[in-house]
DNA sequence: TGGATTTGACCCTA
DNA sequence: TAGGGTCAAATCCA
């Protein structure tokens, strides 16, 4: 499907959505599903826009998105979208030895980052979770100045295995406590040897995940990412019945909603290049790999006084959904975000 | 015992 | 020089 195609398909997408929506307003279908409307329309214009964007930048077709944030009408109580900014430019660089780490710190500013923000809902107690497919190890935590709670700071966990260079920070906003920014830089090559959403590593998230929810559906198999990622391709090419996300419907009524803001800041010339560097799993709590939160009880150690930033130490990539106390700074957020999409 | 996390220290950039 | 980003030793956990 070419740009223009997928622009008016998100158009006409919006559109319907909106004539559901009024429709509905004066029906008696639930809060829920009414804002589970909403958040389709602005998804669908917002990634039209998006697209718009792309095709004035450069010319270039844009990641196509599946409907992420899909009006959730099977399960209006779970809804997932996800903002993705295409990353471009530079990065990945390398840095194993003093030099080239010295280059790499003074390409720091050049390398693209993208962000974001998700914001995990638990009105009804639960949350979602999604998964980028890819596994983070946590390097490091800092408290940012001005800010209410650390930033937590990740790295592919190939690293040094495949090179890759892929980085994200996790950072909670201070408005919305719910809300967390995460910010990318670097795209993964380690899929260029090893496909994340094929064989996606263990991470330690889901280990902790498991002990504090149990009730939990196991983590996706990497078969069911693969499958997750054609249905949704499958959805992105298809007529706009099949917009309506029934694929994207979470399995059971144990997640809560997770609503990702989508905010493509394109810091830098698009380059189709970061789509290597995109998880092909889709953010469905039940096949997606990642949680956002860990439950190691270290995580929750940090909850002293003197660490009221600490509500995030860490943050893991993990697969599996947990659930988490709307109020509790205890959970950290892996926001692995399913770039895959735009595949 | 190996892998992941924590956290203080160091480095780099503005 | 302050603040953000990263390193790496210590620690934790399965």
């Amino acid at each position: 499907m070419d740009t223009s195609a997928c622009i008016i398909n998100e158009i006409t997408q919006g559109m319907n959505l909106a004539k559901q929506l009024k429709s509905i307003l004066s029906s008696e279908c639930s809060h829920e599903t009414k804002q589970a409307l909403v958040q389709g329309i602005i998804t669908s214009y917002d990634r039209a826009l998006v697209m718009v964007n792309w095709g004035h930048s450069g010319g270039q077709t844009p990641p196509l998105t599946p409907p992420l944030a899909p009006p959730m009408l099977s399960q209006p109580e779970s809804s997932v979208s996800v903002d993705e900014s295409p990353p471009s430019g530079d990065f990945n660089q390398p840095f194993d030895n003093h030099q080239d780490q010295k280059a790499v710190s003074k390409k720091r500013k050049a390398i693209t980052t993208w962000k974001n923000q998700i914001r995990i809902s638990t009105d009804n107690g639960l949350e979602g979770n999604t998964d980028d497919g890819y596994s983070w190890r946590k390097y490091g935590q800092k408290d940012i100045l001005g800010a209410k709670f650390p930033r937590s700071y990740y790295r592919c966990t190939y690293r040094y295995i495949h090179q890759c260079m892929a980085r994200k920070q996790v950072q909670r906003t201070d408005e919305d406590p719910m809300v967390f920014e995460i910010t990318y830089r670097g795209q993964h090559t380690c899929t260029l040897t090893t496909t994340p959403s094929v064989v996606p590593p263990q991470s330690p998230e889901k280990h902790e995940i498991e002990q504090h929810n149990h009730q939990l559906p196991p983590p996706p198999k990497s078969g069911e990412l693969l499958s997750n990622l054609r249905e949704n391709l499958r959805v992105c090419t298809s007529d706009l019945e099949a917009m309506v996300p029934h694929s994207f419907s979470f399995p059971s009524a144990s997640f809560g909603s997770i609503e990702n803001y989508q905010r493509f800041d394109f810091l830098n010339e698009p380059d189709h290049s970061f789509l290597q560097g995109y998880s092909p799993s889709f953010i469905s709590p039940a096949t997606s790999g990642s949680n956002y939160f860990t439950e190691r009880g270290n995580d929750f150690h940090h909850h002293d006084d003197s660490h009221l930033s600490s509500g995030i130490t860490t943050a893991s990539t993990t697969n599996s959904p947990l659930a988490f106390p709307a109020d509790s700074q205890d959970f950290s957020p892996n926001f692995p975000f399913n770039l895959g999409f735009f595949i």
